[in-house]
DNA sequence: AAAATCGATAGGAGATTCCTATTCTGTATC
DNA sequence: GATACAGAATAGGAATCTCCTATCGATTTT
């Protein structure tokens, strides 16, 4: 374990270099002469190099001592920089979060959110890292996330959740399904329909499982994606139909070769909620609550016909 | 006067990001949980900002605390090049010196000195910096310069002084002079010379002089320049003769418009002392002795024949 | 329920840091 | 050439800080 310099005694050399004199250093600093001789002392001993030359007339710093101030004055700037900047983080919108997001919203609510938050936040960065809802649970927990975006419910007393809005979900039918006659569904539409769903890692997996057992609809175990457009493309080419969230519909904005067709469920009985979660203990309630209201407005301002506020 | 963290707190906090464990950390500091604990506690009561989310399982940072930690390790590794390079600069040639040097020599000399150096110190930067010597002297006591190349001798108890080698001086004379037809001079036939110098800041000015008094030539105070370049030109044009050193003639490597001429005395008495002075309580003794040693092989190799060594 | 884990708290010992007073070493002054 | 005068180093004691052991309190595991 080698010793270190001490911050202090590294502000009395940048003090001595600036004032050329001991005495006059001193009083920079607020000490007296002989405490701030004694600790340029006992850098110069820790160091085992002389680092000032006393002489007569002008105090001068040898080669060794210019260079130990340059570094100094590099650690003074990032000290100050903790010192400013620390207790804004934890206030304001500054510094980085980490904001994880299930795949099947992020891609297509957070473009938006991030660029109003860039807007209105300049010093924010977020990184977003995608995950799917269970994963990102324990990333949570783990403290790879500050918060995450994900369905609701989230399970955990050590877990915060705020509620953003309900999205519905629509019913995806090969272009020849029978079904497309009518613009409208319920769920009994849903009796012994042969539905494909996205991995058990997926919120959404455990949603569509649930609505099948309930409304007797047959789910297929054979293909399990990781992603809203595989699924997409496993019901263009009829090999099932399936849900998808309103904002992965809405976000289609260019024709595909595979085209589909959507309809929506009578009465917003079909959807699901979402919602950003965090540690209950995280001290950044404040920063977060901010993240929440911003979506909101995004949500509200972008998106307000397709959802349930 | 605001309160900084201590260098060792962020020791601490890096650890604890490192560890994700108190326990731990405070094993790897090499002190106990309650300090380290203490300290953590100490440095977020003085950023007025949690750093730390204490919960079960995991410890993580919180925002606020990553940014802390990310500019700790950045004063961590300057703290460590501290410990590391200042026992060496002042021991090795490495880090910058400051040298100081007089027009009439540094220009002739020291680009070869400086390629050798870089070559065999990659570590080392020179700075070089031109001056009058009765400049550079005061700029050496005022702690401008670490050492400087000038003609010997310099006086001052708080000097000490290396001498390097003799240059001789040669006389410089228009084409057209009479004294062109001789190989080499003696002083008797300075008598009644009109004779150019530099200006009086300059050592070979005083040294002129004292020729000039001596062997009863007559110097001209009609202009003092800067350079050994324009008293050539002067010399050049006819307006009288001057001294030159050995150096300065040697680097004339491509003939110029105003061409002149130029002998040697006989015997090689007339000629200045060349040397490194430095402060006597300056403590990089060995470095600039070093330095010493790297010119006096440089004259050899490149000047031998024409310097007296 | 008992044991174990982990961080926070309490109180006291030991270092460090700082102060005032003084000494030392040169430089200006008479 | 003795005498003041600066300016930095040294000495000794007070105040602060850092750290330790012991213990607590909350949570998790067995």
């Amino acid at each position: 374990m080698t010793k270190f310099p001490t911050y202090r005694q590294l502000r009395y050399l940048v003090a001595v270099d600036e004032a050329r004199h001991f005495g006059r250093a001193a009083d920079r600093c607020g000490i007296s002469q002989p405490s701030l001789s004694l600790q340029i002392g006992n850098l110069e001993d820790l160091l085992q190099t002389r680092l000032v030359e006393r002489g007569r007339g002008a105090v001068t710093l040898t080669p060794a001592g210019r260079e130990v101030v340059e570094r100094a004055r590099r650690i003074g700037e990032e000290m100050q920089a903790i010192v400013d900047r620390a207790p804004l983080v934890s206030r304001e919108l500054q510094g980085t979060l980490r904001l994880g997001t299930t795949t099947t919203i992020g891609p297509y609510l957070l473009p938006l959110v991030v660029e109003r938050l860039h807007r209105a936040h300049p010093d924010l960065r977020l990184y977003v890292r995608e995950a799917a809802p269970k994963v990102l649970r324990q990333e949570l927990l783990d403290g790879l996330h500050d918060l995450i975006l994900t369905q609701l419910p989230e399970t955990g007393r050590d877990l915060l959740e705020h509620r953003l809005f309900r999205e519905p979900l629509m019913l995806a039918l090969p272009e020849a399904h029978a079904l497309t006659a009518r613009e409208t569904l319920t769920v009994d539409d849903l009796f012994g329909l042969r539905v494909l769903s996205l991995g058990p890692a997926y919120a959404l997996h455990d949603q569509i499982a649930a609505i099948c057992r309930e409304h007797e609809a047959e789910l297929l175990r054979d293909y399990e994606g990781t992603s809203l457009d595989a699924l997409r493309q496993m019901v263009g080419m009829g090999m099932g139909v399936t849900f998808l969230p309103r904002l992965y519909v809405l976000s289609e904005v260019e024709p595909r070769a595979l085209t589909i067709a959507t309809r929506p469920f009578r009465g917003g009985t079909v959807s699901r909620t979402i919602g950003l979660v965090w540690r209950r203990n995280s001290p950044n309630a404040q920063p977060f609550q901010r993240i929440t209201e911003v979506i909101r407005v995004v949500a509200r301002d972008e998106f307000g016909p397709h959802l349930q506020l």
